[in-house]
DNA sequence: CCCCAGTCCTGCGGGC
DNA sequence: TGCCCGCAGGACTGGG
């Protein structure tokens, strides 16, 4: 499920684009899957995309931005099967959403593909994306999130940890994975209220987020099971062999000294591991 | 403000 | 072997 680290490896795997023509977008429809969610519609959004350049190629939160003219914006939010490939081949052709074929630079074709078509691809004005994504609707990227914002926009909050990481207005790239993988680092019961937190809980929790998520980018993140994530160039991430609680129910506790085994709650409607034994 | 349930969607695995 | 059902969940919506 693409968190920050595999959509930071997507825009990265993607930033030859930027210089690049978009010459012709191409949306297959098939009558055995749904169409994935596109605004304007279809023909709408060809018309007003074809024959532009990328300006860049950049991240807002969970999504990746094709940033055009005027300041106008394509942006894929692949929320959990989306991918973005360049010049490869799709896994399968069924769940190819859009293509972008490219002048102008190296990579011939953009594909958009997406298994399960909860994705959305969107084209912004520069008025609507500060609308939709600006800094009211997305709070700091988690990679350059101070203790003091996390600690500000957080603290008073009753709400469970763990819950209160997935709320994008409060920090920007944050999923189920590393939420649970930076609450296990910093040594947080994820149950636990945010008001019950300490400077040095938020101080330790906002270290482990960077660290956490770092690391992930650097093994252009992580790919589960179920095999759907991959890079824009088509292969694995591999955080998914460093994950210390998420998915390991039942195992032991992988901290030094520490006998406890990984625990599965679910807290606001989402699966949570954590060690009973280490997190307090 | 916060919480919860429902919605979107497809593939997979368990149960029978 | 095959069918049904539940589950996975990021973001959003509507009701309490």
């Amino acid at each position: 499920m693409p968190e920050l680290p595999e959509v930071e490896t997507m825009r990265r795997g993607i930033a030859a684009v930027a210089g690049c023509v978009l010459v012709r977008v191409h949306f297959p429809s098939r009558s055995d899957v749904k169409p994935l969610p596109v605004s304007p519609a279809r023909r709408t959004f060809a018309r007003r995309v074809e024959g532009l350049a990328v300006v860049a190629v950049e991240r807002a939160g969970k999504r990746v931005v094709l940033r055009l003219p005027r300041d106008e914006r394509i942006v894929f939010e692949p929320r959990m099967t989306g991918l973005v490939l360049l010049d490869e081949e799709a896994p399968t052709q069924k769940h190819v959403r859009a293509t972008f074929e490219l002048e102008g630079g190296t990579p011939r074709r953009l594909t958009i593909w997406d298994r399960r078509g909860l994705g959305t691809l969107r084209l912004y004005t520069a008025a609507e994306f500060a609308e939709a994504l600006g800094p009211h609707a997305l709070g700091p990227d988690a990679l350059e999130l101070t203790p003091d914002q996390l600690q500000e926009r957080l603290g008073a909050s009753r709400r469970a940890v763990k819950v209160a990481l997935l709320d994008q207005r409060a920090l920007a790239g944050v999923g189920n994975i590393y939420a649970v993988e930076a609450l296990n680092a910093s040594r947080i019961d994820p149950r636990r209220s945010c008001a019950g937190l300490t400077r040095r809980e938020w101080r330790a929790l906002t270290r482990a987020l960077l660290e956490i998520l770092t690391e992930a980018v650097r093994y252009e993140g992580s790919t589960l099971g179920d095999g759907t994530y991959r890079t824009a160039l088509n292969v694995d991430g591999g955080y998914q062999n460093h994950h210390r609680v998420y998915a390991r129910e039942g195992l032991k506790c992988p901290r030094k000294k520490c006998s406890g085994r990984i625990e599965r709650v679910v807290l606001g409607q989402r699966a949570t591991f954590f060690c009973p034994s280490c997190q307090a």
